[in-house]
RNA sequence: GUCCUCAUCGUCUAGAGGCCUAGGACACCGCCCUUUCACGGCGGCGACACGGGUUCGAAUCCCGUUGGGGACGCCA
C-alpha cells in the first residue's frame, strides 16, 4: 500500500506552533517512507476562513521547508484540495447515507439543542443528542418543514457496543459505544460538519495514515462509525500528543507567541524551528539532538514518537536556535541577517556589504536569534550612542578615565592604518606607557564607544565604528567624565 | 459533570524486568579559556507523583489514588 498522508488545517488564523508540528510530522513520515504529502485546506467554516489566514499558513509551511506533493498550488489528482469545492462529493455521499437508512433530516434548532445539553450535563448525563427526530414520519416531517425549519442530516449510530482502534503512537484506544450519539454530518446550509468531511476526504484521498493532534482522539470514534457504515477500509491512525505552555496549560496566545510567523519575526531560523519541533514529542533515541530537515527526514518514526504532552521551552528553542546559527557558512549567516534587518525596515542600505559582513562576523557566536544583531550592533547601527547608566556610574567611580580615553582617541587619531591588528597595537602600547592593564583601558573604552559593558571584540567595534566616529565616542565620554565624575578633580 | 488519555530532573527526553548508584540536552551554579559578553572545555545541583500488588528482581507489568491534558458544537 502506498503510503499517503495529509495535514488539513482551516485557514482561520495562522500557523500555529502545534499544527506546525503535526505539519513536520506529517512530512517527515512521507518522505521517510517515499510518500505523498497531501495538503487540504479545511475551509467548510465560511464565516471563519479567510484568504489572509490561508496565504499565512502556506507561506509558514514554505517558510519551514515543508513542501507539499499534491494540494494548493501544486495541483494533483485526486483534488480539489479546497473542501469549500468539493461540495457535491458530501452531498452525494451523505444522500448514500440517507438511503440506506444510515441518516435523517433534523429540525432540532441550535437553541434547543444547547438546552437540552445544559440539562443533560446538570443532570450528570453525558451531553448526547436524544435522537428524537430519527423517528419523525413523514407527516412530521413535512408539518416542520412547512414551519421553514431548516434541517441538518444526522447519522444513525446504531447498536454500537465498543469502538476502539490501535493507534500508532497512543497505543490502544476504546470508547464505550454509549458515549456516541447520532450527530450531525450535513450542516442545514448543506456544507459538511468536520467528521464527515474528513472522513469522506481521507478515504477519496486515499489517505494510509493520518497523522494528527490528540485532541482529535474523541472525533475518531465518529469517524470510525462512517468508515463501517460506509464499508470504507481504515487509514491507520497516529494521534501525537499537544503542545503545552510554561504552565502546562494548552498552548495559547496568553503563554507569548504561538504562531510560526512570530518565531520567524523574533529571529529564529526555520532550521532551529523544525529541529525544536521534531524533538517535542520524537526522539531518536540516542543522545543527538541538532538535525537537519533532511536528516530527520530519514531518521523519522511513529514508534518513536512519545504519547504525552510537552511543553513548549522557549530556552531550549534559543538556544538550538543559536547552534543552527553557528552552523550556517558566514556568507548564509550575513544573508540571512540583511534579509531579516530589512524585513524589520531597519534600513542599512547605506552600509556596504562588507560593513555588514563585518559587523556580523565581529558578533559572531554571540548571535542566538538575528534579533540578535539589533542587540549587539546597536552601537554601530545607530548613529546616537545610548549609555547604560549602570555601566556610565561605573566609569564614573573609577579615577583616571577621562584622561585615558582622551589619550586613546589621540592615537587612534594618528594611527593612518586603522586596522585590527594596528588599533590592538596602538591600544596595548598605550596601556604600556600608562602603566595600567591592557584590560582596564580597553573595558572603559568599549563602554565610551558602546554605551555597554557587552560588545564585540573592542578593536572589531573600532574598526566598525570607523576612526572618525571612534574618536569623536571617546572624546565625548572624556569630556563627560570629567564633568560628572567625582574623580575627575582628583589629582594623583 | 461524563468519556478519553497522560504521568522519569524546573523543561525536552533516554529507558521497552536485571546493563540504572536512572543517561543526555536546555536552564541554573562554580572553575578554566579570555579585553567584556558569547562560544568552547571541565565540574556541580537536580527526577522515576503516591499506594498497593505480580516477580528472585520493577522507572519498566497490573490495580487504585492523586495530579495534568483533551473531548463532549449545525467549529475544525
Amino acid at each position: 500500500m502506498s503510503i499517503r498522508v495529509r495535514f488539513a488545517p482551516s485557514p482561520t488564523g495562522y500557523l500555529h506552533v502545534g499544527g506546525a508540528r503535526t505539519a513536520l510530522f506529517n512530512d517527515l513520515y512521507a518522505r521517510r517512507h517515499g510518500g505523498v504529502f497531501v495538503l487540504r485546506i479545511e475551509d467548510t467554516d465560511a464565516a471563519r476562513s479567510t484568504d489572509e489566514s490561508l496565504t499565512a499558513i502556506l507561506d509558514s509551511l514554505k517558510w519551514l521547508g515543508l513542501n507539499w506533493d499534491e494540494g494548493p498550488g501544486v495541483g494533483g489528482e485526486l483534488g480539489p484540495y479546497f473542501q469549500s469545492e468539493r461540495r457535491a462529493l458530501y452531498a452525494r455521499h451523505a444522500e448514500a447515507l440517507r438511503a440506506a437508512g444510515r441518516a435523517y433530516p433534523c429540525y432540532c434548532t441550535s437553541e434547543e439543542l444547547e438546552e437540552r445539553r445544559k440539562a443533560q450535563m446538570t443532570r450528570s448525563e453525558a451531553p448526547r443528542y436524544d435522537g428524537r427526530c430519527r423517528a419523525l414520519d413523514a407527516a412530521s416531517r413535512a408539518k416542520l418543514e412547512a414551519e421553514g425549519r431548516g434541517a441538518a442530516l444526522r447519522f444513525v449510530r446504531g447498536e454500537v457496543t465498543e469502538v476502539g482502534w490501535t493507534d500508532r503512537v497512543a497505543g490502544t484506544i476504546a470508547f464505550p459505544g454509549e458515549v456516541l450519539d447520532d450527530f450531525v454530518i450535513l450542516r442545514s446550509d448543506g456544507l459538511p460538519t468536520y467528521n464527515f468531511a474528513c472522513v469522506v476526504d481521507d478515504h477519496e484521498m486515499r489517505i494510509s495514515h493520518v497523522i494528527r493532534g490528540d485532541d482529535h482522539i474523541s472525533n475518531t470514534p465518529r469517524q470510525l462509525l462512517l468508515y463501517r457504515a460506509f464499508g470504507w477500509e481504515l487509514p491507520e491512525f497516529a494521534h501525537v500528543p499537544m503542545i503545552l505552555g510554561a504552565d502546562g496549560s494548552r498552548l495559547s496566545k496568553r503563554h507569548g507567541a504561538t504562531s510560526v510567523e512570530a518565531y520567524r519575526d523574533l529571529g529564529y531560523l526555520p532550521e532551529a524551528m523544525v529541529n525544536f519541533l521534531a524533538l517535542l514529542g520524537w526522539s531518536p533515541g540516542d543522545n543527538r539532538e541538532l538535525f537537519s530537515l533532511a536528516e530527520l527526514e530519514q531518521l523519522f518514526s511513529l514508534e518513536r514518537c512519545g504519547s504525552s504532552p510537552a511543553v513548549f521551552n522557549t530556552e531550549k528553542l534559543e538556544w538550538m536556535n543559536g547552534q543552527h546559527l553557528k552552523r550556517l557558512s558566514e556568507e548564509e549567516r550575513v544573508r540571512r541577517v540583511e534579509a531579516y534587518l530589512a524585513a524589520r525596515g531597519i534600513d542599512v542600505s547605506r552600509r556596504s556589504p562588507a560593513w555588514i559582513a563585518q559587523l556580523v562576523h565581529a558578533i559572531g557566536d554571540r548571535l542566538k536569534t538575528l534579533a540578535d544583531v539589533e542587540f549587539y550592533g546597536a552601537f554601530a547601527l545607530k548613529d546616537t550612542l545610548e549609555m547604560d547608566p549602570v555601566a556610565w556610574n561605573e566609569l564614573c567611580a573609577k579615577p583616571e578615565v577621562g584622561p585615558r580615553l582622551e589619550a586613546l582617541a589621540d592615537r587612534l587619531a594618528k594611527d593612518t592604518a586603522y586596522s585590527l591588528e594596528s588599533l590592538e597595537a596602538a591600544t596595548r602600547g598605550l596601556a604600556a606607557e600608562l602603566g595600567v592593564k591592557p584590560g582596564e583601558l580597553m573595558s572603559a573604552a568599549r563602554v565610551a564607544l558602546t554605551g555597554r559593558k557587552i560588545a564585540p571584540g573592542l578593536f572589531e567595534v573600532m574598526s566598525l565604528l570607523g576612526k572618525e566616529r571612534a574618536v569623536a565616542r571617546l572624546r565625548e565620554a572624556a569630556s563627560q567624565w570629567r564633568a560628572e565624575s567625582p574623580l575627575a578633580n582628583v589629582s594623583k
